[in-house]
DNA sequence: CTTTTAAGCTAATGGCATTAGCTTCGCTCG
DNA sequence: CGAGCGAAGCTAATGCCATTAGCTTAAAAG
């Protein structure tokens, strides 16, 4: 009997796609474990229980998603960098729906999650730089930011927007209003 | 053995109940069973299954949050409508986290959840009238009305927001943001 | 070539959803 | 008031999943 070579990052990377192929619903240790072409035992090797390997997931999309921030702002300022963050957002949740549903909302409250949502918060930070916030002002308008991020992507993820009218449209507007606040 | 006297009603109750204490991830028919004082096979007497349960309960939480809506909203029009409505929604995923997470988000493609979505749907309508918006624009307007309530109240709901900073304030500004582009 | 470590396996337990089929409460009607 | 019936609830059984324990053996280290 060979041996499969796993590892936890395989089997992270196995999980992802049980996710994206299944919805983060159908999440399993058997079925990750079928794709893997292993008994279910044998993740165990590699991940603590299913609650690890979820927390491990989301760190992977944290991650996923501070490294296209980081991409979508370098070289870019101010309105135009926020612009460009916010489309950065938007594609990651509709290129794959499941796998944004499957990110921790509350990343600075867990430890092994910390450091993937500061990167995110930091390169927002740079972002805002040039219209030189206050400490509280500038929190605000992080979270107004999120706010209208999260909102739009998780229902658009989601299918939550019922009505033909254009996507785009609605998600500039959101923009728009965002930037003349400041 | 006396009998117990359940119905549709009574299991969704317990159900709501269940997703209060526990959080929505720990909607079980073997814990609302036990709730009842009832073996879990005799709740399939009074709900098909448990998908069935858990859109019956996305369906009272949807009334719930357009009864908040219609309460909010009666004898009051304009920015103090519009303002009420946002209040309200928060308040409502406040008072009752988990039975938030519970709602969902895309009610219209759901024939049983259409008509509790519409109606919710309708209230705003009415509030944005003074404004006159065409067809289009009231579109765009009631979508983005919709991600920053459901955006921030699905955060806040989750502990998504890390900092100490107030959070009215936030919610505030949110509002203003929108009331200043009609 | 031996030793050792850890990867993977099988077996077993316990929780949950769901189905089948039985029992009996409690209402309706003669 | 008693017979009959329909629905409410129950027990038993199946199958899936997570998790644990303990065994086997591949493959790296010496």
């Amino acid at each position: 009997m060979p041996r499969a070579g796993l590892s936890t990052t395989a089997v992270v990377d196995a999980a992802v796609q049980v996710i994206d192929e299944h919805g983060a619903s159908q999440l399993t240790l058997a079925a990750v474990a079928a794709r893997c072409g292993v008994a279910t035992p044998s993740l165990y090797k590699h991940v603590g229980n299913l609650a690890e390997l979820r927390t491990l997931v989301g760190l992977r999309v944290l991650d996923e998603l501070a490294d296209r921030f980081t991409e979508a702002a370098t070289g870019r300022s101010g309105a135009e960098a926020v612009t460009a963050l916010m489309h950065a957002y938007r594609a990651y949740a509709t290129a794959h729906p499941a796998r944004y549903a499957a990110m921790p909302v509350d990343p600075l409250h867990q430890p092994e999650l910390a450091a993937a949502g500061l990167r995110q918060l930091q390169v927002i930070q740079a972002a805002l730089r040039p219209w030189q916030l206050g400490p509280s002002a500038q929190v605000h308008a992080i979270r107004r930011l999120r706010v209208m991020a999260h909102g739009f992507a998780s229902l658009e993820s989601a299918g939550g927007f019922g009505l033909p009218e254009d996507l785009d449209e609605t998600y500039r507007q959101l923009i728009d209003s965002f930037l003349d606040t400041l």
